[in-house]
DNA sequence: TTGTATGCGTTATCAC
DNA sequence: GTGATAACGCATACAA
């Protein structure tokens, strides 16, 4: 018995091999549990293997797999974002989650300027990565998804690209359906006359709901009742200011995310209206600060961890066609045929509509 | 020309090394920048990789050097808080930053739960990692640095390690400094019964702290003004109140963290003291949270992300002696004779004391 | 079921 | 300064 567990002398196969009287191949076959072997046999191997304290080694073995089973999480955001906004934590978090009980590695990797875009995108042509899954919430104009299918690098995105294209694997929220109950709350508080902040044309998570929005309202939607804004708190509140010099009248409001619906209650405010009772207002994304508010907001929940975890099940659905993962917590079975993963979101009632 | 940029089809060093009419020895030298090429050689290989869009192979090469240039970072708290704390995720960024300049990868490891711990402790032994970097703020009984030991694994940690070990890399930032100049602020106020809420026993940020808050007030200092508790808000404000009933005519208090003065500031409102005016206090950290408070929080400040940063360049320093960095932005130099590293902190004057 | 032999793409050690 | 050539540790096709 030598030196266990120390990584710099780490035994190889061969000694493994030795100890057990075994060949190399039959000490491999253990190793990765290929169920042929000879069940005396396999007991001298794994007891070998426990004296020796073996490990194998990755690099040799991604050498001639090609694989690494390693999978890259690229936020194309500011890092301060990153780790500010629960948005984006939350599908670190749910990305970390399923890598591990998959067995996998996660490299995180954010772009903090626009310059390291260039960076990234030349730096994961040579990363020791299996895939890329990719959160971007510029997808109008996005490069990457071209240059990742150029270079034949699987990868998975975080919400729907807004051009559509059917090769494009990718996991969302229901901003559809989401946007739909909000809207059908402001319906059942009684409002007639409801207006939308909207988000950026040019952004998924904008158009689907303004999409959901417009379905909710059938005949009673007036598109003078919709103000395109930023997803911030200014553009919200500018946008609303708009909406009520436009439509004085309004009685309902579904504001496409929380921070322009912070803007939206303060533009309110300065109005002079009465929230819910003049106006009843629902937001988006239930932030944290969504239930500090005065008051507090209706929203729309998203589980941006389950996000994370279904773009690691979706990635494996279809490169790596061997394990098939059940469904679990929330996260529905996922088979290669399906090219995109469709999660819901819930209505969160408090006191703004 | 061939499949150009196709990962799949990756060219190698043999297929470079034919067209540019050389052998591998020569493009494997020019790809790692070995100066004793000649110059005409190394433009038609030169020519010949970018016309191949030739990319290394990361396996190939660390199964022969025994390197990765990847390094884990291990932050042994659940997720949550990694991401919603501003400690944890300054120093995430800083590590990000530092190791996107070094040409290093960076693994994300957290240890959710106490059971995570042991998961990842074996993870480790077979991570594909050069080293760790290591954040935990249980270092009273931590046993990882020990396993790492054993292991041959190299590691930094985050934090001076209650427990002295001489052989134990680590950056910290000035503790006890910091709480120098709180201490001493509140005396320059004109504080004359200063008492303090002091960290935990078992961690060296508390005992730092507490240290210097001793050393600033010299022969003023009173250890029945003393109050140890737990970093928390709550524990923060349950620790000032036994300190009001003890030392009714307190006029300064230095908190340790600034969570645990948000909650001193409730105690002391409760307690009907008027801040700064009866009671002067500085707390430590500078949370978001802090210039909020009412009133806002004199506090200290330190660069989590520089203490990231420098992590990663104190293990440079000692397991790549090559290549020497030079100081910047904040970061001294860091030479391998140096075990630890010792940041500085500032103090953030605002109303509170 | 087991063993043998080959190749994965690189770096490093030699001669030249 | 350059080119053969031998490792590095593993998986796997094939032979037994």
């Amino acid at each position: 018995v030598a030196d266990l567990s120390d990584r710099r002398t780490r035994p190889n196969l061969e000694q493994v091999a030795r100890r057990a009287g075994v060949s190399r191949a039959t000490v491999s076959r253990v190793v990765n549990g290929l169920a042929t072997v000879d069940p005396d046999l396999r007991r001298r191997v794994e007891d070998a293997i426990g004296e020796l304290g073996y490990v194998p080694n990755l690099a040799a073995r991604s050498l001639v797999t090609r694989r690494t089973d390693t999978l890259a999480l690229v936020v194309a955001e500011p890092d301060f974002r990153v780790f500010g906004d629960p948005f984006f934590s939350g599908i670190v978090r749910g990305v970390n989650l399923e890598c591990q009980s998959a067995g996998l590695h996660m490299l995180l990797l954010m772009a903090q300027t626009s310059g390291d875009l260039g960076y990234i995108d030349a730096y994961l042509r040579t990363a020791p990565v299996d895939g890329v899954l990719l959160i971007s919430e510029h997808a109008q104009d996005d490069p990457w998804p071209r240059s990742f299918a150029r270079h034949g690098m699987p990868f998975v995105m975080g919400g729907r690209p807004v051009v559509d294209d059917p090769d494009v694997l990718y996991v969302d929220n229901d901003n559809v359906g989401g946007a739909r109950s909000a809207a059908e709350r402001l319906l059942d508080r009684g409002a007639t006359r409801i207006g939308t902040v909207a988000g950026p044309r040019d952004m998924s998570a904008g158009v689907d709901r303004l999409t959901g929005f417009r379905a909710a309202l059938g005949r009673r939607y007036r598109a003078s009742r919709v103000e395109h804004s930023d997803f911030t708190m200014g553009g919200g509140e500018a946008a609303t200011r708009r909406l009520l010099e436009r439509c004085p009248d309004l009685d309902g409001l579904f504001v496409a995310s929380d921070l322009m619906a912070l803007g939206a209650l303060r533009a309110l405010a300065d109005a002079g209206r009465r929230v819910p009772d003049d106006v009843a207002i629902v937001g988006f994304d239930d932030v944290e600060a969504a239930a500090m508010a005065t008051p507090p907001l209706t929203t729309v929940r998203q589980e941006t961890v389950l996000q994370g975890r279904a773009m690691v099940r979706l990635f494996l659905a279809h490169h790596r066609p061997g394990a098939r993962r059940a469904a679990a917590d929330g996260i529905p079975e996922i088979t290669p045929d399906q090219r995109s993963v469709l999660l819901p979101v819930q209505l969160v009632e408090r006191s703004s509509g």
